[in-house]
RNA sequence: GCCGGAGUGGCGAAAUUGGUAUACGCACCAGACUCAAAAUCUGGCGAGGUCACACUCAUGUCGGUUCGAGUCCGACCUCCGGCACCA
C-alpha cells in the first residue's frame, strides 16, 4: 500500500491479479449455492458508452456483493454482434464486416477490462460466430419441424432508408427503431416464427414474474400482447350463403348494431357487389383508403373517419333486423376480423361514423342507476331512435330495447349472449390478441443465415441438422439496395437439395438479430458445447437468470421473444420452467445536457453530449467513475450528467484510503487481530462507533437487496463520517479502540468492494489480508443486532402534533415511564400548563404526543 | 384521447411505509494552512423572523381522514413515459 492514493496503477495490479487467479471464472464443481447475474449483451458498436458503464456498474455491484455471501456467481459477457451497423460500415466504406465486428469487440473488450467488470472472460460468446449462430439455425429447424416458422406472402414493414424488412415491434409508431424514417408497406415472402401460438402464455404466466419485473414493463408487454375476450358473430349477409363475422368485446349492445362495417381489405368487398351497380365506386373508395394508408406520412394521425355503404345488407342474428354493409377507413384489417358491428351509441368510433353519414344511434344500455341495492334499468325513452344522444355511452350498465335481454346488466348478458349465439351456431366466446407472428426475414447479408434450400422439384427443404452450420461467406457485393447481398454470391446460393441431390437454391434471407440475443445466456452457461445449445443438466445449474439488467428500451421486444423462446425450449424438453428471467432492473438512461440548449438528452455522438468512458476512466479512474455512476441516482432513474460529481465520488475513496494507510501499520499487525471476547471496556466512543458500524451493515445489506445502490453509498460516507469523528490517533489508541476501528474500516472496505472493487482489494491487503477480497477468508460481514442497538434514545415529544421538545430514554424504557417524562419536561410544561390534556400518544420507543385543549 | 409513473432546498436525492421532513453528496459561504492560488482540513447552509433565542411557514394546488400526513382518501394542476381508430 502506497502513502498515496493513485488508481491508475492499483487498478492495473488487481485487473492483473484477477486474471492471474481466474478470480471470476464460475465452475460447475462449487457446491455453493449458485447466482446468475446478467447484463444485456452489447452491440459491439466500437465504443463503450456512458449507458454500458452504468449498466454494467450495477450488475458487477451485484455480482461482487452476492460473491462475497459466499454465491457461486455466473457473471458472463458476450456481443451481439450481428445487425446493421456492420453491414452499413460495409456499404459505406468498404469494410469486411467481419474484421469491422471483432475490431470493436476487441477494443471493447479492453475498455471493459479497464473498467474492472467482474467477467466471467472463459465464457464469452459472439453471435456472429458460426458456433453460435450454428444454433440459431438449429432452433430454427426445431420451430420449423413443429410448423412454428412457416413462410408467407406478407406485406411488411420497410425501411427505405436503410432497404429493410422491419418487425412490427421495430416499426413500432410507423418509424424505423433505429434510424426513424417512416416505414413503407410492401408484398414480399417472409419467414415468421408463430408467436401469436404462445399469446395466452405470454400473459398469463406474467404471475410468475410480477414479482421481480418491474410494473411498467409488464403493463407495455401486456399491452403488446392485447389480449381481449369477447365474442365471434357472424352476420349473414342476406340474398348470399355468405356470412360476415366480427368480433366484439360488447355482445351486449349489439342489438344496437345498425350497420355492419368491413374493411377496406376485407376479401369480402368485391365478392358482395357482384353485379352491383356501386361496383366501381365502392372498389375506388377501397383503393384510395389503402392508398392514403401506405402513403401517410404521420403515423400517428389519426384520420378522419370515411366510409361508403356497399348497398348490401347483413342480418343481425339476434334480432332478425336488417342493417347496412359499409366499408370504412376506421376498421383494420389486421386485427379481429376485419369486420366489425358499428353500434353508434356506445362506441365513441361507431357514434361518430353515424353523426357523419346519418346512421340511426339506438341505445340499448342505460346506466345502472345508483340507487340501493339492485340495479334497475332507466326507463327506456319511448321509441327508439327519439332521444337524442350527444355522445356515445361506453360504460358498462344495463340492457334496453333488447328483447329478451331487456333488464340484464351488461356483465350478465356478455356471457349469456355468447352462450346463446354458440348453441344456435351464429357465434362463440372469444379471445384475440393484438400480438402478430414475429417476422424474422432480412434481406442482408451479416445475420444468421435460414438454414432453407429451394429445390425445383421437393420445394423447400429444411438442411439437415448435421449439415449445420449454414456458414456465410467470406464476402459478398454491399450495394445497400433491397435484396439481399448473400443472393449475388454463387458459392453459397447454389447447393445441391438434400432430399434429391439435384442443383437447388439456398434462401438468402438472414435472421432477425433478437433471434441471436432470444437465447444467449442459455449459452453462456455451456459455451463450448459442439453437440448442442447446450447441455440441459449445466442449465439446471444456473438458470434461470436471478437479476437481469438492462435498459427499458427492451421492454417489448428483446423480453418477449427471450420470453417466447424460453417457452418453446421448454416444449423440447430443454429446460423446465416457463419463465427465464426472475428479478429484472430497467436501469434509467444517461442524459447530458446538449450544448446550447437546455434539453436532456441520452449521450449520443450526434448530438454531441457524449462523454466517453475511457477519458473518465483516465482522468478518475474506474472506481471512482463506477461510484459516482451508482451513486448519483437510483439505479432506475434518468442519471444527468454532471462533471462535478465525479470529483466528489474520488475525493472520498481518497478519504477513505488515506483513513486506512493512517492505521494501517497498527491493524496490519497480527498481534492487533484479537476478537473482542478478550477486550474488558470499551469507551463510550468506541461503543458508538461500534453501534455505527452494526447499523450500518444491517442497512447496507437491506440496500443492497433491493439494489438500492445510492442509499448504499450514502451510508458507508456516513460510516466514514464516523470514523472520521472517532477521536483516537493510532500511536495511543487503546486495544479497545483499535478493535472498533478495525471492525469499522475492515466492514467499510468490505461493502465498498461491489462498488469500487481495485481500491477496496488494496486497502483490504493493506489491512493484513494477503488472499484478496475472493481468497475464501473474506466475508460480507453480518449486523450483531445487540451491537447496533441504541444505549439512549431521543424521543420526539409534540403537543397538538407539533414537535415541542425532546427527551432522552433508556431503549428499555416503558410507555409510562416515557408519558411522565414527557409531561415533566419543562419546554413542555410550558405548552400545556394552561390548559387541559386530553389524552397523551406514547409510540413506545419512538414519539409522545400531547393533545391539549 | 386512453393507460402508467412522478412532483420534496440552488441541484442529484433521503425519509425504517402514518411518527423528529430535507440523511448522503454536489454547488455555495466563512475560517485554517499558503506570499498567493489550487488541493486539503474545519464549520455553516429550506424560507421568514430575532442581536441571539423563541416562534411562524414550508414536501405541486385545494379539501378531507387522523392525536399526528411527504406518506392514506377526493378533486385539480404540471411534467415525463407508453399506446394510439385494437372493435
Amino acid at each position: 500500500m502506497d502513502e498515496k492514493y493513485f488508481p491508475e496503477a492499483i487498478e492495473k495490479k488487481w485487473q492483473r491479479v484477477w486474471e492471474e487467479r481466474h478470480a471470476f471464472e464460475a465452475r460447475e464443481d462449487d457446491p455453493r449455492p449458485k447466482f446468475y447475474c446478467l447484463e444485456m449483451l452489447p452491440y459491439p458498436s466500437g465504443f463503450l458508452h456512458m449507458g454500458h458503464v452504468r449498466n454494467y456498474a450495477i450488475g458487477d455491484a451485484l455480482s461482487w456483493y452476492k460473491r462475497l455471501q459466499g454465491f457461486n456467481v455466473l457473471h458472463p459477457i458476450g456481443w451481439d454482434s450481428f445487425g446493421q451497423p456492420a453491414e452499413q460500415a460495409a456499404i459505406k466504406r468498404g469494410v469486411n464486416p467481419r474484421d469491422w465486428t471483432e475490431e470493436n469487440i476487441a477494443h471493447m473488450r479492453g475498455q471493459l477490462k479497464r473498467l474492472g467488470v467482474s467477467y466471467d472472460w472463459s465464457r464469452e460468446i459472439a453471435a456472429h460466430r458460426p458456433d453460435y449462430y450454428k444454433w440459431d439455425q438449429w432452433f430454427f429447424l426445431k420451430m420449423f419441424e413443429r410448423g412454428l416458422a412457416y413462410k408467407k406472402t406478407s406485406q411488411v414493414n420497410w425501411c427505405p432508408k436503410e432497404k429493410t424488412v422491419l418487425s412490427n415491434e421495430q416499426s413500432s409508431g410507423g418509424v424505423c427503431w433505429r434510424c426513424g424514417a417512416a416505414v413503407e408497406k410492401r408484398d414480399l415472402d417472409q419467414w415468421f416464427l408463430r408467436i401469436t401460438d404462445y399469446a395466452e402464455q405470454l400473459v398469463a404466466d406474467i404471475k410468475e414474474i410480477e414479482a421481480g419485473w418491474p410494473e411498467k414493463v409488464l403493463k407495455r408487454q401486456r399491452d403488446w400482447v392485447g389480449r381481449s375476450e369477447g365474442a365471434y358473430i357472424d352476420f349473414a349477409v342476406k340474398n348470399s350463403d355468405r356470412k360476415i363475422r366480427v368480433f366484439t368485446t360488447r355482445i351486449d349492445t349489439i342489438f344496437g348494431a345498425t350497420a355492419v362495417v368491413l374493411s377496406a381489405e376485407h376479401p369480402l368487398v368485391a365478392e358482395l357487389l357482384e353485379g352491383s351497380s356501386l361496383k366501381s365506386d365502392v372498389l375506388k373508395f377501397a383503393e384510395r383508403v389503402k392508398a392514403a394508408r401506405a402513403a401517410k406520412q404521420d403515423p400517428t394521425e389519426e384520420e378522419a373517419k370515411e366510409g361508403i355503404n356497399t348497398g348490401a345488407l347483413a342480418i343481425n342474428p339476434f334480432n332478425g333486423e336488417n342493417i347496412p354493409i359499409w366499408v370504412a377507413n376506421y376498421v383494420l384489417m389486421e386485427y379481429g376480423t376485419g369486420a366489425v358491428m358499428s353500434v353508434p351509441a356506445h362506441d365513441e368510433r361507431d357514434f361518430e361514423f353515424a353523426q357523419k353519414y346519418i346512421l340511426p344511434i339506438r341505445q340499448v344500455i342505460a346506466p345502472v342507476s345508483h340507487g340501493q341495492g339492485q340495479a334497475e334499468p332507466v326507463p327506456a325513452t319511448g321509441g327508439d331512435q327519439s332521444r337524442v344522444m350527444h355522445s356515445a355511452f361506453t360504460d358498462y350498465g344495463v340492457l334496453i330495447n333488447s328483447g329478451q335481454w331487456g333488464g340484464k346488466l351488461s356483465r350478465d348478458a356478455i356471457r349469456e349472449m355468447a352462450d346463446f349465439a354458440e348453441a344456435k351456431g351464429f357465434g362463440c366466446a372469444a379471445i384475440t390478441y393484438r400480438i402478430r407472428d414475429w417476422g424474422i426475414s432480412r434481406q442482408r447479408f451479416w445475420g444468421s443465415p435460414i438454414p432453407i434450400i429451394y429445390c425445383d422439384d421437393c420445394g423447400m427443404v429444411p438442411v439437415p441438422m448435421a449439415d449445420l452450420p449454414v456458414v456465410l461467406p467470406a464476402t459478398a457485393a454491399f450495394t445497400g439496395a433491397g435484396e439481399s447481398p448473400l443472393a449475388g454470391v454463387a458459392e453459397f446460393v447454389n447447393t445441391t437439395c438434400p432430399k434429391c441431390q439435384h442443383p437447388a437454391r439456398r434462401e438468402t434471407d438472414t435472421m432477425d438479430t433478437f433471434v441471436d440475443s432470444s437465447w444467449y445466456f442459455f449459452r453462456y452457461c455451456d459455451p463450448r458445447n459442439d453437440a448442442a445449445p447446450f447441455d440441459p443438466e449445466i442449465i439446471k445449474q444456473w438458470t434461470p437468470v436471478d437479476q437481469y439488467i438492462g435498459g427499458d428500451s427492451h421492454a417489448v421486444m428483446h423480453l418477449i421473444y427471450t420470453r417466447f423462446w424460453t417457452k418453446f425450449m421448454r416444449n423440447l424438453g430443454l429446460v423446465a420452467f416457463n419463465e427465464p428471467v426472475k428479478r429484472l432492473l430497467t436501469q434509467g438512461m444517461v442524459t447530458n445536457r446538449v450544448a446550447g440548449t437546455d434539453d436532456w438528452k441520452a449521450m449520443s455522438k450526434s448530438l454531441g453530449n457524449g462523454v466517453d468512458p475511457d477519458d473518465m476512466i483516465a482522468a478518475f479512474g474506474a472506481d471512482a467513475s463506477r461510484l459516482f455512476v451508482l451513486f448519483a441516482a437510483p439505479a432506475e432513474n434518468e442519471l444527468r450528467w454532471i462533471e462535478t460529481g465525479i470529483e466528489g465520488a474520488i475525493r472520498f475513496l481518497r478519504r477513505v484510503y488515506t483513513m486506512v494507510w493512517r492505521w494501517h501499520e497498527r491493524l496490519s499487525d497480527p498481534v492487533q487481530k484479537r476478537s473482542a471476547a478478550g477486550i474488558e471496556e470499551f469507551s463510550a466512543g468506541a461503543r458508538a462507533l461500534r453501534r455505527k458500524t452494526h447499523q450500518t451493515i444491517a442497512r447496507v445489506t437491506a440496500d443492497f437487496e433491493q439494489l438500492h445502490l445510492n442509499t448504499s453509498i450514502a451510508l458507508l460516507m456516513e460510516l466514514f463520517n464516523a470514523l472520521t469523528d472517532f477521536d483516537a490517533a493510532p500511536s495511543s489508541a487503546s486495544e479497545a479502540d483499535l478493535f472498533a476501528v478495525r471492525e469499522a474500516l475492515e466492514s467499510l472496505v468490505l461493502m465498498l468492494a461491489p462498488i469500487s472493487p481495485h481500491v477496496a482489494e488494496e486497502m483490504w491487503e493493506g489491512l493484513g489480508h494477503a488472499d484478496g477480497l475472493l481468497g475464501g477468508k473474506a466475508k460480507w460481514p453480518v449486523a450483531d443486532p445487540q451491537l447496533a442497538r441504541q444505549e439512549e434514545l431521543e424521543i420526539p415529544v409534540q403537543v397538538n402534533g407539533k414537535l415541542r421538545s425532546r427527551i432522552l430514554a433508556a431503549p428499555d424504557v416503558t410507555e409510562e415511564q416515557l408519558r411522565a417524562a414527557a409531561l415533566a419536561d419543562e419546554k413542555i410544561r410550558a405548552f400545556i400548563d394552561d390548559h387541559q390534556v386530553l389524552k397523551v400518544i406514547v409510540v413506545p420507543q419512538r414519539l409522545v404526543n400531547v393533545v391539549v385543549r
